[in-house]
DNA sequence: GTTAGCACTCTTATCAATCGAGTGCTAACA
DNA sequence: TGTTAGCACTCGATTGATAAGAGTGCTAAC
């Protein structure tokens, strides 16, 4: 790559720029003239010819103009990542705005990432929050509601709380009811709640005989609980903003990209392959999954406490604005993993003025 | 509409038939062929400029075949919902399996049902929960969390919890805490949660002077979450579904429709627009919203104790299949409707096996 | 090394001709 | 009187040929 020598480098560049602008394969006269470069077409020609031959250009046909290769992409991305671009104020507002606006669970923060992330990309962006194997039991608790029924509540180490509503066993009183609650928190604490299907038998097996049914269906009901705490959970942004762009000026292409987006396991494979920290970008055929191997990806993952929490990415045509992409993925990656460092979100935000 | 005989009857409910299947103007010539009338083109052709000129069909240009006009999709309609079909086993298996299939809050209920909804109709669904204006404040408790947080849990009086980490005030402690949450409970019990951001003030007011910044503090979170607690929400499925329909071939359109069901503030109006309960069809130009009078619009509110919960729609263009639809808006209606009439939905489900 | 000139290639736009599905009307038929 | 065959007519869609436009590669001159 360093065989390019400035012109080169620059006369690319400048290829890649225009056709991430308008989608349309550049000529050597269109680029002369445009970017008043004081060197005729043919000049250029003959650049873009080596160009070409060094695999950074391609040819959709002998008379049009000419495409950056992936490997130009990919030449063009790295330059981009030594020196990625800052972003404006109103951009930096934009974000900060969005996320001290009342959002109170993680959910909502990453919603609201997702959503973000698509408008100033304009592009189709994807939030993953992984599923939560540290979680640990920590108690239940049963909250009176009326006669019949109770709130039953399940706290976990890092605050999150599940909550269901139970009915109240024929005759039993309140104190009943906190009683069975601390024997079974006896029972699970310290459990991470991904164990607990598996631990679920044995501990029953253990258990006194007395109230056995009763504790049966409150231990299902907690693990039903738990199965849903650990759950992956994809939110999506800007999915129609695909339509925005030339490339899927087809429909049928569209519906195929958008297709794939709906199936969550899909994109959960889409986030989840590699494990490098910091922006991962794919670009066209780099993209091992059928299917998207005509778009790139820019990905990000957070980490707390060492492990992954969660991934964004930013999916669009190879032809997309890596620029503005990275920057603002760099930018919120950074935002977001401030955010999550400083330990419990929910928190942080909950004292925020409105 | 009585004046229609027989014959008439007949060709017209084939023409919509057809043109709903194939989206193509169906002419004379075809439509004989086609259902084997034992008519010959000539009649039919007699007809139907008899019902072009009652208004029931219309040309797009002089040679090419008919369409219905809205005021035909009319008559088949309320001619439909005389008799509407049933669904197939299958169908129903499909609804009662997206169901049962642990789900835990309303809002899983609702996803589900958007879900299905689209799913089954091949069109956008759209499902509003109406904001929650009954709910009524029942007490709020501190659970313990660790020596600086502690979760505060807000309890309505239909079984509703909502949750949020708080910073504990240096040197508070637990008896502390549930003396304040008694107090504000005492201030706001039995209060609408809508009403709280106005009655705030004066509570505070005539609060003992103590403990004012961490009484102001408390309260504020608690508006919060009352705010977020009577929120609108909608939810929208199978919006790709769009792109399947020819009349959205054209990215244009598409494109418009899609900006329209972005915003919430929008689908909320045209979700809550009439008040009739049941099934309520609004068809192309019957819409008062610009922007969707080439389409048409299936929706049904559920009630519970009387007022409006909710509302689903499916929105298509004006040649939806009609039957289809009306027969699954209209067994997912009195679906929901029973699992809303029973009572409390989550305890309800929770207590399904798996 | 750069550039003007030119022949060549290939896509896109344009326009006319043709085709085909459909209509309306008239006259004949049962 | 209702039904149907026949026929002229309309109008969008398809096809094919032509021209225009953008771009290339190569050669030769600067």
């Amino acid at each position: 790559m360093g065989t390019l020598d400035e012109r080169k480098k620059k006369i690319l560049q400048l290829i890649i720029e225009d056709y991430i602008n308008t989608a349309e394969p550049v000529g050597s006269r269109n680029l002369a003239r445009k970017y008043n470069l004081d060197l005729s077409p043919a000049t250029i020609r003959n650049e873009m010819s080596d160009l070409e031959l060094l695999g950074y250009l391609e040819q959709p046909h002998t008379s049009a103009g000419r495409v950056p290769s992936v490997a130009a992409y990919r030449l063009y991305v790295n330059e981009l990542r030594n020196n990625p671009g800052a972003l404006t104020k109103a951009d930096i507002a934009l974000i900060t705005n969005s996320f001290n606006d009342r959002k109170r669970s993680i959910d909502d923060i990453f919603k609201a990432t997702a959503k973000i992330l698509s408008r100033m990309t304009k592009n189709v962006s994807m939030v993953l929050a992984d599923k939560d194997d540290t979680a640990i039991f920590r108690y239940i608790r049963f909250l009176p509601l009326n006669d019949e029924q109770a709130i039953l509540v399940l706290v976990t180490d890092n605050g999150h709380v599940d909550n269901v509503t139970v009915d109240i066993p024929e005759g039993m009183d309140a104190k009943e009811l906190d009683y069975l609650a601390q024997r079974v928190t006896e029972m699970l604490k310290g459990h991470p709640l991904s164990d607990i299907s598996d631990d679920l038998l044995d501990s029953v097996e253990n258990s006194v005989n007395e109230d056995r049914i009763l504790f049966v269906m409150l231990l299902n009901t907690i693990r039903r609980m738990s199965r849903n705490h650990v759950e992956h959970k994809v939110f999506l942004g800007g999915t129609k903003q695909l339509l925005n762009q030339p490339e899927f000026r087809d429909v049928e292409r569209a519906k195929a990209l958008l297709g794939i987006l709906d199936e969550e396991r899909v994109v959960r494979d889409l986030l989840g392959a590699g494990e490098d920290s910091g922006l991962r970008i794919t670009i066209g055929s780099e993209n091992k999954f059928s299917g998207i191997q005509d778009c790139s990806m820019v990905r990000a993952t957070y980490r707390l406490n060492g492990h992954v929490v969660g991934t964004m990415a930013v999916l669009g045509p190879t032809r997309m604005e890596y620029s503005k992409v990275i920057s603002v993925m760099d930018y919120l990656h950074r935002y977001l993993q401030t955010i999550f460092a400083t330990g419990n979100l929910p928190m942080l935000l909950s004292e925020e003025e409105e």
